[in-house]
RNA sequence: GGUGGGGUGGCCGAGUGGCUAAUGGCAGCAGACUGUAAAUCUGCCGGGCUUCGCCCUACGUAGGUUCGAAUCCUACCCCCACCA
């Protein structure tokens, strides 16, 4: 598993890796699923995707809702295929709860109605952040609090299942299905920052806003799950006029850096198994001659 | 040159005599995180310390009034608008 900050060099190092193993990546990314949104979404390029075999990446349409469960199994299946034509999966990716979900399992899910499930979306949709937090902790007095969109899910969890949210996270846990060996690459904050502040220029330039302007004309709604990540929801309010052109960098630049920040925290405290952490302002081939160095097959 | 408005903590911006180290917001830092997670939240946020408290420095600059001033007065500097 190789994991850390956007815009840390995650690809590259894992390029590198190619250059010393036969493996495929496994992406763990939730916005990199999307179809389309190639800029927007930092994925690797053409080039790179041509170069090692990549699962995760392209999976569904901006439309469409995804979530942790649904990651997890696909990509244990990945794995094992991987495995299968006797290759090296390696998971790379950003989205820590998706590696959670894949690495620890997440709790065995009741099955929700689908349709009761959006119908009760369009009445909490409708209340105040007081409201839902106050209903879920009616339902669930254990609820921990964390806003409105954990309230929410704890609310439908538990008027769907009847049970509350907390009483299944006590139960079992789904397989857990790997061993995890975690590489976390991380940076210092200037440079981080740098890359960022980079970055976010560069997609502007090879002409995020069109590609967000092509996505929208196809008919998606602004607000669609594919449309929301840090990037795509600068350029949509550009579109919509509500932010001058010449701020979409500079915004994405700041979200980017403040995400980032997440992921370094998540990725410090939230990981449970065997942890080599590099400094990723070092070449990327003396990454993997690192990583290569501690790697001890099991 | 004249008239009017304004100069507040990294930034924006409240505050017109004591309740003000100074409401808010932004940025920053730290943290939480079990199926929307690039999401959703929480704490800290002038400096220092022996940190449920104490000390220092602060509201353009310099003086003054007052028991007490970011708030009132005077002079000066700078910015903006309009008039010349």
């Amino acid at each position: 598993m190789l994991v850390g900050p956007t815009a840390v060099g995650k690809t590259a190092v894992a390029l590198a890796l190619a250059a010393r193993w036969p493996l495929e990546v496994v992406s763990a990314d939730s916005r990199q699923v999307y179809r389309r949104l190639d800029i927007g979404t930092a994925k690797p390029t053409r080039r790179e995707l041509a170069l090692v075999p990549h699962h995760g990446v392209d999976v569904l349409d901006p439309g469409h809702r995804y979530s942790a469960g649904r990651y997890a199994a696909a990509a244990a299946g990945w794995i094992s295929d991987i495995r299968g034509r006797g290759r090296l999966p390696v998971v790379v990716g950003g989205t820590g709860l998706y590696v959670r979900a894949l690495m620890e399992g997440l709790f065995r899910e009741p099955p929700l109605d689908a349709r009761s499930r959006q119908a009760l979306e369009g009445v909490l949709e409708g209340l105040t952040v007081a409201e839902l937090v106050r209903w879920a902790s009616r339902l669930d007095p254990a609820h921990g609090g964390g806003g409105r969109q954990r309230a929410m899910r704890s609310i439908e969890v538990a008027l769907l299942s009847g049970r509350p949210l907390t009483h299944w996270q006590r139960a079992a846990r789904e397989q857990r299905h790997f061993e995890p060996w975690y590489v976390v690459l991380s940076a210092p904050r200037p440079v981080l920052h740098q890359r960022i502040e980079r970055r976010a220029a560069e997609m502007v330039q090879r002409g995020l806003i069109e590609e967000v302007a092509s996505v929208l004309a196809e008919g998606h709604a602004a607000h669609a799950p594919g449309l929301d990540g840090i990037g795509i929801k600068e350029a949509v309010e550009y579109l919509h006029g509500e932010r001058p052109r010449d701020t979409v960098a500079e915004a994405i630049t700041v979200s980017t850096r403040q995400y980032a920040k997440r992921q370094e925290t998540w990725f410090r405290h939230q990981l449970d198994g065997d942890v080599l952490r590099l400094d990723a302002t070092r070449p990327p081939a003396e990454l993997a001659a690192e990583i290569a160095a501690h790697w001890s097959p099991t």
